[in-house]
DNA sequence: CCTATATTGTGTAATTATTACACAATCAAT
DNA sequence: ATTGATTGTGTAATAATTACACAATATAGG
């Protein structure tokens, strides 16, 4: 076994740690960001999408991105282009991947780095600036224009797998939300049915919720219970994830 | 609630979908990836790290990375510089994330693409082109040079995660393996101990691991099976994971 | 006001998964 | 032949997950 194994220099290649010029000059490619808005509205999970205006993707739908400036951190521009987009500034936010292929853009070499956001719809107010700006329900979302589909599909993957492991969907919801918002949450973003009174049960078993001792309004049946979530309580009690399982 | 919202163009603004010349002449920023290169020797799990080179950060050690070619697409760079290091090419290699900042790199604006790969130490032979090179013992990795002490922690932070939803581990190891060296590889990754007794009914209740019907060699005690990793097996059993717990 | 309709709120039993734990068997080294 | 180190194995206790049904409460409509 090679291991521990020490050397001396032989002949240098090129390697990242180069030489200023070298930075300014060459191998300079455009970076963009791309977000993946979710929003959930009428117990349906939507992703905001824009009307493509590049001839090549005529008619069809785009991610909402922009480039990225050449002194602006990554983390930035995608903020940037969501209060542009929603007027939300305090939004989740979480890089999820960077996709990089040669020739994903007609203009030219351009990488995105993509993001995930979840926004509650309540709170905002979309800002139409160009192009046409729509809310579009996760389950027509097909054909976006350049690799688009397959970034959503990527973060929605994500999404899926990270809202089994943390709170996140609660960015989803308003404040305030019945137990029935929450599991229309969880089988909108999961596309499966669950079980009522288990999943209840897993809810206040992890003991996370409030009630709010308030209740539904205009529902046309018995109205269900109001509560909020307790992020302090969530981040004392939240459990390290130890256990194989495949 | 503001939702199904349609709307017409108004003033437009600058969008990702730019001109041509726009992408060629503006906001080009230097992209580079960096490997997280993981090895298991010795019961530890080790790291491929290179000397920098670059006077700020003397003595310091760094990942493996380099500048993406114009028309190169990411994955082949991380490749490229894996098989340059390694001399591996069927390798496990998955992109972690983008590390963007605007004075991450001293010689300008520099935004890196982190992979993670896992190799069999056994099977691999170091390739010293230019600096010292060397594995680390990562319970050692401390103060690396740029920021890559970061890129590390999130690398490694990632496998721990990975590692326990998907049978990954058998990258690091030797095709025949015995069940204490599959129980050293998780308590080495995950920093924790098993018991072994329950580790042996996970690993053989999820009926992947082929009995080799042979033992292991030269040991100073008794010697244990050996094992394969069963992975058409594994793709035809993996479960796919529904279940809310954080 | 009464009835119909829709949905909330609640508990238990069966099954499955996880944890904690000890001793005999086997090999190498001497 | 004995020692030392490690493998291989099973069970009982606890915790988590699943499947499942009925009474209570609100609105809507006659």
């Amino acid at each position: 076994m090679i291991i521990e194994e020490k050397a001396r220099p032989s002949k240098p290649v090129k390697s990242l740690q180069v030489i200023q010029s070298e930075v300014e000059n060459i191998n300079k490619i455009a970076l963009s960001i791309d977000c993946v808005i979710f929003g959930f509205d009428e117990a349906k999970l939507k992703v905001l999408l824009i009307r493509s205006d590049l001839k090549k993707f005529a008619g069809k739908w785009s991610l909402l991105g922009d480039l990225v400036f050449p002194n602006e951190d990554l983390d930035a521009a995608a903020y940037r282009v969501l209060k542009q987009r929603t007027g939300l500034s305090d939004v989740y936010l979480e890089q999820v991947s960077t996709f990089g292929t040669v020739n994903r853009h007609p203009a030219g070499r351009v990488v995105t780095v993509a993001y995930c956001s979840l926004i509650n719809v309540q709170h905002h107010k979309l800002n139409i600036l160009d192009n046409e700006l729509h809310w579009h329900d996760i389950k027509n979302v097909t054909d976006l224009a350049f690799d688009h589909q397959q970034i959503f599909d990527s973060c929605l993957q994500q999404l899926q797998k990270r809202v089994q492991e943390h709170p996140l969907g609660f960015n989803l919801l308003p404040k305030k939300f019945s137990l029935r918002d929450l599991q229309n949450l969880y089988e909108a973003i999961l596309d499966i049915k669950m079980d009522r009174r288990n999943f209840r049960k897993k809810f206040f078993s992890m003991d996370f919720l409030v009630d709010l001792n308030e209740i539904e309004q205009d529902v046309p049946h018995r109205p269900g219970k109001l509560y909020k979530f307790n992020y302090e309580k969530y981040e004392k009690k939240k459990k390290k994830w130890v256990g194989i399982d495949f």
